[in-house]
DNA sequence: TTTGGTATAATTGTATACAATTCTGAAAGG
DNA sequence: CCTTTCAGAATTGTATACAATTATACCAAA
């Protein structure tokens, strides 16, 4: 087969995440190997890399009668919201150090885009706004153990979060947040940058542990 | 090839994981596929698997001319301490909580092998049991993402921690700590157990980053 | 009816063959 | 002497064949 810059892998891989991530897959479902060597057409190898990573992960689990979905439970965004809310301000105030000119460009499109798409209620983008937002920020805070750490966490809140943004208000309220995180990195102030995220990420475990029923 | 209940490529991961955080391959180094063929007997296939939970955990790259061995950095040191310092209490504290009678008692015989150890001056079954006790720590906290955060920083940590626990006076007071932990723990104390292991994890920092030239 | 066993099917683990890209070095031309 | 080009080697990505275990279904016997 032709070769790509981006493996089969990695697409599998990333699929698969978003599908079982974004609530596609119920947790319990059972699916095995061949059912997706014949679902996404490619042949087993890259589908076990992919599943061997979203393993390491503790989303699905193998067994011997094929890939069980985990998913993320109620208890696991109370557990991700109580680490986050524990070293997420620690990114903000390491980026705030740190940052370049050209790395507050970025992080400010995104801030803009996300303050673009709330008027619109467009969810779906507002969304991937946020996490954008956030994800810069991990990577700009220049501690790598930090921003893996991060971002598993980030990723398992995805659906949750959809639902969130998808409450007008919430989704407002947000975008002030992280205008205001982005306004105390910008002025390199890791104090201010660190309180300001705590706060944004103490409001968004509320909102989302309150609209949450699971 | 005959089936094992442990799979070859979780063997190879292991082994190459000790073997590169112990500092057996330096960074900068550059190996293949084929060289690991070769040296461990086994083919691709167990191999890959291994090299690819390697990356994801940012302990080597792979390139086009190889695969490049990025080890830990005397800064990812500071990083990743910077961490535990905010989470690993957490994990004290929640052990504490939920801790059971059964698992009690494995945490207690754990800490009292490495007493056992100290005196002896055997600074690699010290360090075994340290890593047991912190292991032990994350996984009765209840709380999997936690785990799943602090044992990639804690396994990056074992070339330093055999240097510190080689120091008799370092490796005497680590198990006094490690005792003051495990006593709030069996007592269910959550402040008292997630004081004391702050205080651990900061001795145990500020020992290593000065004891650690890179 | 229930229980036990056996053959078959289903599933993952492993090895290997093949594809595509990239690196390397040497030769040719300026 | 330097640069460019081209062929071959080295390397990873992918597909597939094979091995071993485990689950399943069916049948027979108590």
């Amino acid at each position: 087969m032709e070769h790509r810059t981006v493996s089969l892998a990695e697409q599998v891989f990333e699929r698969l995440e978003n599908e079982i991530l974004s609530g596609k897959f119920p947790r319990g479902a059972v699916m095995t190997e061949m059912n997706l060597v014949s679902e996404l057409g490619v042949s087993r190898t890259p589908i076990r890399e992919a599943i061997h990573r979203l393993e390491q992960e503790h989303i699905i689990e193998t067994t011997t009668k094929g890939i069980l979905i985990l998913g993320v439970t109620k208890k696991d965004l109370r557990d991700i919201f109580e680490i986050r809310m524990r070293i997420e301000g620690l990114a903000a105030a390491e980026a705030a150090k740190r940052i370049t000119d050209e790395e507050l460009a970025e992080l400010r499109e995104s801030l803009e885009l996300q303050e673009f798409y709330v008027p619109k209620n467009d969810p779906e983008h507002v969304r991937g706004m946020d996490s954008l937002f956030h994800r810069l920020i991990y990577r700009f805070s220049g501690n790598t153990a930090l921003s893996d750490a991060l971002l598993p966490l980030h990723k398992k809140v995805m659906k949750y979060r959809l639902a969130s943004v998808s409450n007008h208000s919430r989704a407002s309220s947000s975008a002030a947040e992280h205008r205001k995180i982005f306004e105390a990195i910008a002025h390199h102030d890791p104090a201010a940058a660190e309180a300001s995220m705590v706060e944004h990420i103490k409001n968004a475990m509320e909102h989302i542990l309150k609209e949450t029923n699971e």
